[in-house]
DNA sequence: ACGGCTACGTA
DNA sequence: CGTACGTAGCCGTA
């Protein structure tokens, strides 16, 4: 491995302290504490209540939020502090690793702080029902496992730990507290850090004496003096009014803890001063209740609390009576040495054979020391998740038995001349983490990559399609059980920023930026690379064995080639088009907003969901709306219904009408504005595609979103128009031209039903829902009126989408009976539909996915839930996954064709955003004829179904003109 | 500062 | 009590 230069240790934190006191005669030198890592005795001492307490709030919340019952066993008994409180100490006996555990829990009756202030922590809520009875449980699963609860009478757990603390400490113990009280700050020292609970159990930070110092400028052994300054609202302590923890850090850096402050008290001019002086018994008493106890007389034997092996089947009968599933019991069991009989949590072996590669001679070195065959990895190296995908590459690591660091900005000539031939070589295989990103960002170089065989991200969106992320360690962990240690803080430098080098290139002249990378981080990356050759293996011969390969090979991954072109070709608008929208909605605005305001007696915020109850509901008297978990709606269709209820001459037909009206032009302004401040440099909006968010295999859209720009009314087409032709380095292009397919899902429908009806329809060439409507009611074709038609296409798209009567009834406003003779009679003439939408809920529950016509799947389990809500909901995505994800695969395999069909036919041309069911291309001249016949061939033939695929081509300068 | 909620734009 | 998305503002909680 090639030499790393040591990083001096500036402003060495070793030697940080801070003054105190600064203003008195005799000011005090306090060292702020560095923690020392001791990994042969690390003690966890835990606040029993504080976390069942947080965990409790926590889960409940969420129960209450998903909907579901939650954590509640069938015989009534809630356990959400239980299974958060579980959780989050599995969560830090495998993150932490302590050798030692203690809880403490505190207990009933009078303490020491409550006799001698009676309000002590008076002032809060009562404790919920369903929080009791659950420490007991808590405690029974501790128990269970062997951790040693301690207490002591009259006192708080926080005395508890702050005396085991102490006594650990000077026993040359690490000590990790969590607690949940800030006054357990006071606690740390360099054998001393607190683990505090931001708003989840889950999330956790480390309070150190830097971290402390950070927040509150003072160190943690002065943090109970600035407490009993601003005093502690969750204590129910007042503190000196007007004093909040700025001015409190300044008068104790200045005049020292409290004590010596209120010596000094006279000194301190203007109204806090004043109030201080008042106050001082108040901040004496604070002070005093704050101050942990430190010398309980504790019946424990720190040996005795060496981390325990968990009784299983102690475990298991506990588990078993709340109703706790494997998973939470696999851990803890795993957490604490048992035998678990669930696989451990392995750890990634280790690649530490990393060299900083500085020569070709070194690359070839690395690449002939890849076995015969064998794919590489090909990942970027430092570079912040945040980055945007156009992000250029600066780094990479290649990863094959060994690893291989290259800086691209420093390279020399040969050394760029080996590493391009070979990302460029077809032959050579390669693994990417994010092909659309690091093929834009190596393009961004000038730099091909070619002989990709798999992208773990595209392979393992397929494998499991409705995965939050697909990020490296998260899918290690899903598939692999594999995880990969964290770089120790001493050995990354810039380890906050997210992985980035600390080293700053800007002065760092002609050094190499991979110098600033600790050994240990490029372990750690060469490591990970490894670990994704492991995960590409196995997500492969999943799809591989689900036949499913091809949509990797030949849909995803050309596909994401395309999507990074696309990205990087943005789309042109035009500004002082853009500027004057903008400016022309202002005033529809503000005359809406006049009006509405004119209709009541005080001032409104009409994006305000709440103040809009209050004025619609209980001040103008309107009728009541559909419930929302907050009230009653006041979304559009609720307004509009209102509207053609009430009479037109009152206050609240008026405020109706004007919230209407404001709000579709405070809507179009603001997505005007996000456009505007979208445009990049060279007057082009950028949009990223994500490839593996949605479940059915459908792109989407953000920064901006271009997929939902609007078109319905007039005003939102004007929108479109500012999206114009533009020109790249070769000069103008001529024209946009946009290529839709007509009615694709239906299309679908009809082909995976194979419904005769509808199928003749389609081929028919006839319009489709008048088609459908004199089917359905009986009539001539020509005598279909449009109202017939609109029902009728209603109910065609709401089948797509799992329709129900009820649901029918809502949208056309009509009874629920009409809907349902509707839906029969619908039903009776297209039979095949009927028999294929019961087929798919059927054969998704036994299969446990849906499948697209290509093979794509949706995993549905919750088709067999026992709750009917989840079990309906799971329902109706079966109905539309196959058709709504097919329609995907169509329109992904016709921008595959174009793009090939463009690039043989030398032209200039190229597409620029994918809408779903719509391709928007910049034509260059001379090319219209050519592009529009590719868009139509290749478009119509991207599938062989039982009825064509219908194509609709327009050109124009604008989106607006060249639509159809 | 952050997350949940409501509302609303597209296919 | 109709699928799939992304974004923005408000509001309660930190």
């Amino acid at each position: 491995m090639t030499e790393t230069k040591q990083q001096a240790a500036q402003d060495d934190p070793a030697t940080r302290t801070v003054v105190i006191g600064e203003k008195t005669d005799s000011p005090q030198e306090v060292p702020l504490p560095v923690p020392v890592s001791r990994p042969e005795k690390r003690l966890l001492l835990i606040d029993g209540h504080s976390l069942a307490f947080r965990a409790f709030f926590a889960l409940s919340r969420a129960a209450e939020y998903g909907g579901g019952p939650g954590f509640v066993t069938s015989e009534g008994v809630h356990t959400e502090g239980v299974y958060g409180f579980v959780n989050t100490m599995v969560k830090l006996v495998r993150e932490e690793k302590p050798t030692h555990l203690v809880v403490s829990f505190d207990l009933e009756g009078p303490t020491l702080r409550s006799q001698e202030y009676g309000e002590y922590k008076g002032g809060r809520d009562e404790t919920p029902e369903e929080f009791h009875g659950q420490v007991p449980n808590i405690r029974r699963i501790l128990e269970a496992v062997g951790i040693p609860i301690v207490t002591s009478e009259g006192h708080e757990a926080d005395d508890v730990l702050a005396t085991l603390a102490t006594t650990a400490a000077a026993e040359d113990f690490e000590v990790l507290v969590f607690s949940g009280d800030r006054d357990a700050f006071q606690m740390i020292t360099d054998h001393v850090t607190v683990v505090y609970p931001g708003r989840t159990p889950s999330d956790l930070r480390r309070m150190d004496a830097q971290a402390v110092f950070e927040k509150y400028k003072v160190a943690p052994q002065n943090y109970p003096d600035l407490a009993a300054l601003t005093g502690e609202t969750a204590d129910n302590l007042p503190g000196v009014p007007g004093v909040g923890p700025g001015f409190a850090a300044k008068w104790i850096t200045a005049y020292g803890p409290v004590e010596s402050l209120l010596e000094h008290a006279g000194k301190i001019t203007g109204k806090k001063g004043e109030a201080l002086r008042e106050n001082e018994d108040l901040v004496r008493r604070n002070r005093k209740l704050n101050r942990l106890l430190t010398d309980l007389p504790l019946e424990i034997d720190l040996a005795d609390a060496s981390l325990p092996h968990a009784d299983p089947e102690r475990v298991a009968e506990i588990f078993d009576e709340l109703e706790f599933g494997s998973q939470l019991r696999g851990r803890l069991l795993d957490a604490f040495g048992a035998a678990s009989g669930a696989d451990d949590v392995a750890t990634v072996p280790e690649i530490t054979d990393v060299t900083r590669v500085r020569t070709a001679a070194e690359f070839t070195a690395w690449r002939e020391a890849l076995e015969e065959g064998a794919a590489a990895v090909v990942r970027r190296l430092s570079v912040d998740p945040k980055a945007a995908s156009g992000t250029e590459v600066t780094t990479l690591m290649l990863t094959g038995a060994s690893g291989a660091a290259v800086d691209l900005v420093t390279a020399d000539q040969e050394l760029t001349a080996a590493l391009e031939a070979w990302l460029a070589d077809p032959s050579a295989p390669k693994i990417v983490d994010g092909l659309k990103d690091l093929y834009r960002g190596l393009a961004q170089r000038g730099i091909e990559l070619a002989g990709v065989v798999d992208d773990v991200q595209l392979s393992g969106y397929l494998v499991r399609p409705a995965l939050r992320s697909y990020e490296l360690e998260a899918q290690l962990a899903q598939h692999l059980d594999l995880e990969v240690a964290a770089v120790a803080a001493a050995e990354t430098p810039g380890a906050k920023d997210q992985g980035q080098t600390e080293l700053d290139l800007d002065t760092a002249g002609e050094q190499d930026e991979l110098d600033g990378t600790a050994d240990a981080a490029l372990v750690r990356q060469a490591t990970l690379g490894g670990a994704c050759r492991s995960l590409s293996e196995h997500l492969r011969a999943l799809l591989e064995a689900d036949g499913q390969l091809p949509l990797l090979t030949e849909l995803e991954m050309p596909l994401a080639v395309i999507l990074a072109r696309m990205e990087a070709a943005g789309i042109a608008m035009d500004r002082p088009g853009i500027d004057r929208l903008h400016e022309d909605l202002q005033q529809p605005i503000d005359q809406a907003f006049e009006l509405a305001q004119a209709q009541i007696d005080h001032e409104i915020n009409l994006g305000s969901t709440k103040q809009l109850q209050a004025v619609m509901f209980d001040e103008l008297g309107l009728p009541k709306t559909k419930k929302t978990k907050t009230g009653y709606t006041t979304d559009a269709s609720a307004v509009a219904d209102l509207l053609g209820r009430v009479d037109p001459e009152t206050q609240g037909s008026r405020f109706l009408v004007a919230l209407m009206n404001w709000r579709e032009y405070s809507k179009l302004k603001q997505i005007v504005a996000g456009l505007r401040d979208a445009i990049a440099e060279d007057g082009r909006i950028h949009t990223t595609y994500q490839q593996t968010v949605a479940a059915t295999g459908r792109l989407s859209s953000t920064g901006p979103n271009l997929q939902n720009i609007p078109v319905r009314t007039e005003q939102g087409q004007r929108i479109r128009d500012v999206f114009v032709v533009g020109e790249d380095a070769q000069g103008p292009f001529e024209c946009l031209m946009t290529a839709d397919y007509s009615q694709i899902e239906m299309r679908i429908m009809a082909h995976l039903s194979g419904d005769e009806g509808l199928i003749e329809a389609f081929r028919a060439g006839e319009d489709l829902h008048r088609f459908v409507g004199s089917r359905v009611f009986e009539v001539a074709p020509e005598e279909v009126t449009s109202a017939m038609r609109s029902k009728v296409k209603a109910m065609s798209y709401g089948l797509v989408y799992g329709l129900s009567s009820y649901g029918l009834s809502q949208q056309l406003h009509i009874g629920v009976d009409e809907a349902r003779t509707m839906m029969s009679g619908y039903f009776e003439r297209f039979g095949g539909v009927r028999d294929f939408l019961r087929g798919v809920v059927e054969e998704a529950r036994s299969k446990g996915y849906t499948e697209t016509i290509d093979g794509r799947r949706r995993y549905l389990p919750d088709l067999t839930s026992d709750n009917r809500q989840a079990r309906q909901a799971a329902e109706r995505m079966a109905l539309n996954a196959p058709i709504q994800g097919s329609a995907a695969d169509i329109i992904k395999k016709a921008m595959i064709g174009v793009d090939r069909a463009l690039d043989q036919g030398g032209l200039r041309s190229r597409v620029l955003l994918q809408v779903h069911d719509e391709l928007i291309v910049e034509v260059a001249p001379g090319e219209s004829e050519a592009v529009e016949k590719i868009l139509r061939t290749e478009m119509a033939g991207a599938a062989d179904l039982t009825v064509p695929l219908d194509v609709n081509v327009g050109t124009g300068r604008t989106w607006h003109q060249a639509a159809h």
